[in-house]
DNA sequence: ATCTTTTGTTAGTATAAACTAACTTTTATT
DNA sequence: AATAAAAGTTAGTTTATACTAACAAAAGAT
């Protein structure tokens, strides 16, 4: 978990878990991502040593300071990009899926770029 | 190389360099990526399995048609997309570096919808 | 209370894609 | 011709990230 690519992908998914759960568990992770629990639990590990997270006694997974912060960026990258796509025309099943690719590729300054020039459609947030 | 990513970045880099070099051959590929030669040798050799380039016994490689259509696709992203950004303001440092690895992720259906709808800007080409 | 299911962990495996090290082969220089 | 340099290959290593299999512990159902 170097790449931050895929440790991104945990935090938003446990991001947008904590708003639909009352608390989110690795088996909750394991199964929006369609992963094996095992992989979730090592992935979960790394992010508890990375302070990205903290997990209770009884399992249950929140987001630090610091992974909130990358959670939060990443996600909405993910609803701009993803009403912006859709609001040009595309498909929305792609669009979400081109959303999840180049939320985690795109710089700041890109992204801020694009957002300040194309910021003219209709936002459903 | 299952994954495109890698294939792809290969291939749009042969092309590249088959518009500035006579001919192009492993080294050139090492020296513009800043790969080693061992691993642009397994890369090319999976290239070759895989019908995206030939290889002449002197070592000269060529784009056969299906690695051609590959790396034009990837190239044509990546000038438009990198132009694209430029134009919005962003250091051309960083929008080339965006380019490289969004025009790896981006589906068709979204990459043409960009390029119909934010058309309208200076391209250098 | 016992058995089953659910959840989590650990150990070891697989794959892609880079790497180093060592070797071969060809080309150049003396 | 002999040595040196450049280019290519091969074998084995590393890292990230998923996987399976086997186990442990907790929660529920009978």
């Amino acid at each position: 978990m170097k790449n931050t690519e895929s440790a991104e992908n945990y935090l938003e998914t446990i991001l947008i878990l904590s708003q639909k759960l009352p608390v989110v568990r690795s088996i909750d992770v394991a199964t929006e991502l369609g992963f094996k629990k095992s992989s979730v639990s090592v992935a979960m590990k790394h992010l508890r040593e990375n302070g990205h997270i903290v997990v209770s006694s009884a399992g249950y997974i929140t987001l630090t300071e610091a992974g909130r912060e990358i959670a939060d960026m990443i996600y909405e990258r993910h609803n701009f990009l993803s009403s912006w796509l859709i609001s040009l025309g595309v498909d929305e099943k792609i669009a979400l899926e081109d959303a999840c690719r180049i939320e985690h590729v795109i710089s700041k300054e890109s992204f801020a770029a694009i957002k300040r020039n194309v910021g003219g459609f209709q936002t459903n947030s």
